[in-house]
DNA sequence: TATGCTAGGTGTACGGCGTACACTTTGTCA
DNA sequence: TGACAAAGTGTACGCCGTACACCTAGCATA
């Protein structure tokens, strides 16, 4: 009681970096990720925002450090398991990471390089595929190959979930008809087949995900088996 | 004469959506993706930032016109060759416009919906497949599959062009030895067999990237043929 | 020839961003 | 008590996209 540090008064909680990285996951989750700017992040710690270069250098220390967060919620690999379901399962287990927070793959996209948390969760995917008798050289091409799939997301070409309504959407592949041929019937199609699809939406974004995954594992694997 | 639009005088050419777009994509050659900004694009056309917006909207215009311009610059699929032929030179096509614009896989991802150009890209591409036997299904998920890299790219984790000198690269590789055994020893393995390869850098892109697709491709006709 | 419309270009301004730099405040220990 | 360091503040700068009011030149019509 004489030093002064009892922990009586909350006195309004300092500032740390592990709580702006909170601040900014959280921002991000209920705003997107425009929303989180230094001046964001600093409102909404109650602070001023030069405060946070106090405890990082800058704004992209904040999103690599963001990253290492996300990283972090990924479940360790299953031990006792052999290394295609192991490896399948822990990639499904970032993939639910991302799917928690809808913006982070876009965030890993515009780093540049690899935190340790990351760079350990590599480490241990590489050791699944050593473990599972591929030499390092087909790991490696197995590393490229899956790119960021590894990390539970694929790079769609365009992003379907933008929400049209179903009448300018069926006007829309009316008007494409006599120009793309292809994609119409495509569409007709996926639509057609996915009455019963979760969300009424154009595809099973699962599906197709795991689909992938497995047509490379599977290559892979073969190829493994042929040297 | 007498009408005055006699063509004499250069009288600094006008302002036009395909001026706009060509000094957005010089722009972005010459200075990087961060110098394509509407005061300099306007800077570029000797004209005031403002005078843009007579003729596109906004800026994400201009970013969805010069992702039509770059899918306009990928060759016509070859006629006469079996499908997979066809389809594997397009999309190496499609790469090397990437790779004379290395900022475009970015453009691409930030873009939400497809303009007509990639729509016919896309629909084009959608033939291939079908006239290859594939299904209507299978088209569909193969096209999931592959994502972005029907446009030439993939989504590699890190951009591992960061050009550190090798005396740091060797520093970090020893420190990481003891936490990151796997990584360690795939970087030891590829710099050692890369020591001929172009660049001299950790690996060839190109082989990397031709070894996923074909690995795709190979397993896509392998279900069509199983179904 | 005079009138007025229109397309294209201008100037100013606003609210956002990241962050450099100089400052005050606060808590600790000698 | 006084010094020092760490944490937080305030102001300012140069960027960004773009809303809005304005000006100007060229043209068709009366």
């Amino acid at each position: 009681m004489a030093t002064g540090i009892d922990s009586k008064a909350p006195q309004r909680e300092s500032v740390t970096r592990e709580r702006i990285l909170r601040a900014a996951v959280d921002l991000a989750d209920r705003d997107g990720i425009q929303a989180v700017s230094m001046r964001k992040i600093a409102h909404e710690l109650g602070v001023v925002p030069m405060a946070l270069y106090k405890h990082v250098s800058n704004k992209d220390e904040i999103l690599d450090g963001v990253v290492e967060v996300l990283v972090g919620e990924i479940d360790p690999p299953a031990t006792r398991s052999d290394w295609k379901t192991a490896f399948r399962e822990r990639i499904l287990s970032a993939r639910r990471v991302l799917l928690r927070h809808p913006w982070a793959s876009r965030v890993i996209e515009s780093r540049t390089q690899p935190g340790p948390a990351l760079l350990a969760y590599m480490d241990s995917m590489l050791g699944l595929f050593r473990s599972g008798g591929f030499s390092m050289d087909l790991t490696h091409h197995a590393m490229h190959a899956l790119g960021s799939r590894v990390l539970g997301f694929s790079q769609e070409l365009f992003d379907d979930n933008a929400d049209v309504d179903p009448e300018v959407e069926a006007e829309m592949y009316r008007a494409m008809g006599a120009a793309f041929p292809n994609i119409l019937e495509l569409a007709s199609t996926v639509l057609h087949d996915d009455s019963t699809v979760v969300g009424g939406r154009g595809c099973d974004d699962q599906f197709e995900f795991e689909f992938a995954l497995d047509l490379m594992l599977d290559g892979l694997e073969r190829l493994r088996d042929r040297a």
